[in-house]
DNA sequence: GCGCTGACAAAAA
DNA sequence: TTTTTTGCCAGCG
C-alpha cells in the first residue's frame, strides 16, 4: 500500500499517535506537548512530541495548533514557522496577548474529547 | 558503538 | 515563590 508510505522506517508508534491527536484538535482551539504526551501516556514526554511535530508527515497536520505550555509558538519545520502560525491561528479565531502568547484558558483544547 | 542535542514539562530544592 | 535538575525518546555527530 502507500503509494509513497515510507513512514513505518521513520517513525515510531508514540509518532503517529501524536500526529493523529494532533490532526483531531478542532479550528480555532490549540493544545500543549505536554497534554499529548500525558494523553499518550508519557507525562513527561513533551520533548518527544515535539520530535514528532518536527518529523511531520505532511503540511496538512495543523502542527500550528500545538505551542508549548507559556502559550508561545516555537515551531520550525518546512511547513510551519512561528511567524506562519500566528497569522495561521489568528485567522482561526485564536487571540494572542500582548505578551506574544496564545491565550490559552480561553483556547485550550484537550485531547480525548 | 557512544554521547550530545533538541518544537517541553513537571518535580525537587 | 524562583531556580535547578531530571525525564522522555529519537535523530545526528
Amino acid at each position: 500500500m502507500s503509494p509513497k508510505g515510507k513512514r513505518g522506517t521513520m517513525a515510531s508508534e508514540f509518532f503517529e499517535k501524536v500526529w493523529d491527536v494532533v490532526a483531531e484538535i478542532p479550528m480555532g482551539k490549540v493544545t500543549t506537548y505536554g497534554h499529548i504526551a500525558a494523553f499518550l501516556g508519557n507525562k513527561r514526554g513533551a520533548r518527544t512530541v515535539g520530535w514528532a511535530m518536527k518529523a511531520a508527515p505532511g503540511p496538512h497536520l495543523p502542527c500550528h495548533r500545538v505551542v508549548n505550555r507559556k502559550g508561545e509558538l516555537t515551531a520550525r519545520n518546512r511547513f510551519a514557522t512561528p511567524h506562519l502560525m500566528e497569522e495561521r491561528l489568528r485567522s482561526e479565531g485564536i487571540t494572542f496577548k500582548p505578551d506574544g502568547c496564545i491565550d490559552m484558558k480561553a483556547h485550550l483544547w484537550v485531547p480525548g474529547e
